[in-house]
DNA sequence: CTCTTCTATGCAAACGTTTGCAAACATTAT
DNA sequence: ATAATGTTTGCAAACGTTTGCATAGAAGAG
């Protein structure tokens, strides 16, 4: 049987009030020093832990933040778990984490008790998801991609980044410039996939696309290796993603292609791996730490201030040219 | 104001003992069908969601299941989360996530209010920790590393691995095998060392460590470098994880020593990254997958029978043999 | 010494759900 | 027709906390 706040008040000899009122620290200042110390090293001696679901049900709170994130799979998305977390944990919430995949998974959206929702790469543009979190007035930001004007947002401009990316890839000489991507994500809109027909279009280059099964590495050395067997080689390849990027690396080495010179890489997201291959990966960095930063500070708005009109943050990435794409 | 039980109650002309009857579930065989159709149309048509702080409050459970990480940085730790995450989503409970840390940031081991903690390669060898959980009567099972007798169990045999893996470099014909490991794990007892140290007996051969100032690779690369220039090059490294393993090579690499000729390779984990480096790494697979499963199986246990007596289930890795370590 | 003001504490209701027990009703057996 | 049995529903208490309002006592003002 867990100590509760009667039982202190008993051994106090004051009522539940008066503990609730110390412990919860929301009118500690209204009791008398004596008092709250006695009351403190009770609770202190007899190992209180305040039940959070009676606190919830009164209050309306539960100190639970969500973090829905598409996929848990690389380590740019630990790396957003961990960054999460240690925010949150900071500003006292607890963070319940789902992995609720792509639109079609919609079983696993169901919303739980929490007082917000970051939602990081979710298909929040589906209508069904959002209007169910508005009809419930659930706080909640959406981070990273897939805009939708109706829900908070804090994102990275990653048109602007990968035209400067492909351009750099131009600039460096290239004049058949692939864009590898995986099969699923390939919705309307991708800023990566606008990105590369911009400038395409811009510097008069032909579309190629070389379409992976999936983000996994794996998939993504056989995709370029069999493009290269059916098509010939590109000599350069912007990609979808960095785990994208050193599969494309591998199979372009087990083809025997030199990477810068024959081909020239460049991937995107900023993951330490990109750094630790034989020829360090070029790379758009995302400011994740900032990303999570505003995305929390949005949260906290939109929880105290539920009618507040809708916002949306784009922060810049920076192109990291590394020995893939230089010549 | 969202919908509850009395609404609906309301709504159907019932008592809310039978609208709850039949949405918790635990009831509904008990009310009739057509009560039961119309109430679940009702709950439908409101939107209905449950109160968990209501329900937590008097069932005394809350659906809720933490999830303690040491770390949460490599792309194995996203592994780890995503198949908790789903095998606990699947069995109906939600997952909070913590990012504890090592032994000395104990402010951050708190536990809340939850039913059961999985703790993935935690220091709960620590008595302060696993005392106060035992007072607590919290179901917690120990994943991983850091097997502790007085808590529930489900690890690796890393030793057996080790021993095998270190062997293995001695079968291919290595003298001088280093140990290179991080500078903070080196705790009594890591059953990877007292593999190293059993074999290294057992062939006559030098202990000799390469200590590097934490898990990244970075550090790991530099520690190499350092290790090599100082004292010369060993014949073979047993890595204290893919990770480092990872380092290692990058580090060998940059001195144009050749893997596997010159320095043969072992990691361990059993990443995916591993293999897709120039040289694939030989490693040590952990069965992930099974560990989830088990751990959950004896949380479960633990949660309905709490008087249950500890267990300890030990799972067999396997060693991979790939290019790093042939000859 | 009385009246006011302030400080410290208690009372009791409320939050939304579950559940043991009792009661109402329907059905079948005698 | 009555009793016995089985099915479906309602009543009311309980879970542990918070908080608006009231009150008791202390301190200060007149």
């Amino acid at each position: 049987m867990r100590t509760t706040v009667r039982k202190i008040a008993e051994e106090a000899g004051v009522s539940p009030s008066t503990v609730s009122r110390v412990l919860s620290g929301r009118g500690a200042h209204l009791i008398s020093p004596a008092t709250r110390e006695r009351i403190l090293a009770i609770a202190e001696q007899l190992e209180y832990t305040p039940n959070t679901a009676a606190r919830s049900l009164v209050t309306g709170r539960t100190g639970l933040v969500a973090l829905w994130m598409a996929q848990i799979y690389t380590r740019f998305h630990a790396r957003v778990i961990q960054l999460v977390e240690e925010t949150l944990v900071y500003h006292g919430y607890d963070v319940l984490i789902r992995h609720i995949g792509f639109a079609h998974t919609q079983h696993r959206w169901n919303i739980g008790s929490v007082d917000g929702i970051l939602a990081y790469e979710c298909s929040l543009y589906v209508d069904s998801i959002w209007k169910r979190l508005h009809r419930r007035m659930v706080p909640v930001v959406s981070m990273g991609a897939y805009y939708n004007k109706n829900v908070d947002h804090v994102g990275v401009d990653l048109h602007t980044a990968g035209v400067q990316a492909v351009r750099h890839l131009s600039d460096v000489g290239c004049r058949r410039i692939a864009y590898l991507v995986n099969a699923e994500s390939n919705v309307a809109g991708d800023a990566r996939r606008d990105a590369y027909d911009t400038v395409a279009q811009e510097r008069g280059l032909l579309r190629e696309y070389i379409v992976a099964a999936d983000q996994s590495r794996s998939a993504s050395s056989d995709a370029v290796q069999q493009y290269l067997r059916e098509y010939g080689t590109p000599d350069g390849i912007f990609c979808h993603n960095d785990e994208m990027a050193i599969g494309a690396y591998h199979g372009l080495r087990q083809l025997g292609v030199h990477v810068p010179d024959e081909v020239a890489l460049v991937g995107c997201d900023g993951i330490e791996d990109t750094e630790y291959l034989d020829v360090p990966l070029s790379t758009i960095c995302q400011p994740l730490e900032e990303m999570c930063q505003v995305g929390w500070e949005m949260l906290c708005q939109r929880m105290s201030n539920p009618e507040r009109e809708v916002h949306s943050v784009i922060l810049q990435p920076r192109l990291l040219v590394r020995a893939s794409s230089m010549r």
